[in-house]
DNA sequence: TTTGAAAAGTTGCGCCC
DNA sequence: GGGCGCAACTTTTCAAA
């Protein structure tokens, strides 16, 4: 007869630490294992093993670099609202893939009411944006396209609020 | 007679390298310095100028850890549009600032044409929604509101286009 | 079983060419 | 741009609570 042991390794709910860890880390990643410890009142070595933990279960999916859109000549954002019609699963994976694929779209949901899809697209202008939109609409066939502009982006994070776990 | 040497130090262009190390970076920031360095050949030592100087420039804004929305049971996003109609500055300095106080808008934008105002909110379910929804309207006067739930997240990413610089 | 201190191993960083 | 060497950091080990 066997055991199950995974509840040792699986904790089953993150306390205040955990959570300050994951606070800080969504908000900078670069400091330094010392800084850390220090900010959430434990010494190096739990701290540093409470991180490995919250990777191994996968709260932490990946760190990256953050870059300045206006920088990088992408600061206008477009959203960009698709009506589909009836269209086979071949027709969406298609649509999909092709869509996923396009550097400029940075995000893209399937919505439930009016609208099929929303796409959030970054691009340097509207001249720009034209041609994105050409692309998309030659990639597979839709019933309505319709873009709206943003003038200003007043927030943006990509941290998650930790208030529900 | 004074000489203005900040031609040194700005460069004009960003050569294959540096998009290459940007690319790299938007993706996985805790590759090794020796390993980032090969994958652009070029040794570690050139290698790191370059990502000090791409980070002083301000092309590399922070480095963070993108958490799982699912762990963290913030899996369900919402879109929220709203007309605000006619209103003071002191208004919409209110109504930015007290949307932008609530960790559960992760983005706001300031829009053109039909909407005002479109923000994107995640929660762990409807019910959860409904409470943003009554703080949201309870912040500011507001003429319509209107939300729209995302049934599947299709593409998600903070990676930014290199193609336009 | 969990903690902290301290050792060992990597990596980052400044100086040189 | 590249090579070397020190300094700093991370990660492992180990003893103690």
């Amino acid at each position: 007869m066997e055991k199950n042991f995974s509840h040792i390794a699986m904790k089953k709910k993150l306390d205040r630490a955990d959570k300050a860890l994951l606070d800080i880390l969504q908000q900078n990643v670069d400091l330094p294992l010392g800084e850390i410890a220090a900010r959430v009142n434990l010494s190096p070595t739990p701290c540093w093993r409470r991180i490995q933990r919250l990777q191994e279960e996968g709260f932490i999916r990946r760190k990256v670099a953050l870059l300045d859109a206006e920088k990088l000549r992408v600061g206008v954002t477009v959203f960009v609202s698709i009506k589909a019609g009836r269209h086979s699963r071949d027709w969406f994976e298609g649509f999909r893939d092709a869509v996923s694929a396009m550097p400029e779209v940075v995000e893209f949901y399937r919505m439930s009411g009016d609208v099929d899809y929303l796409l959030r697209v970054v691009v340097p202008d509207i001249k720009a944006y034209d041609a994105v939109y050409q692309r998309l609409i030659a990639c597979a066939e839709l019933q309505d396209v319709s873009s709206s502009f943003a003038m200003e982006q007043v927030k943006y994070t990509t941290a998650l609020p930790l208030d529900y776990i």
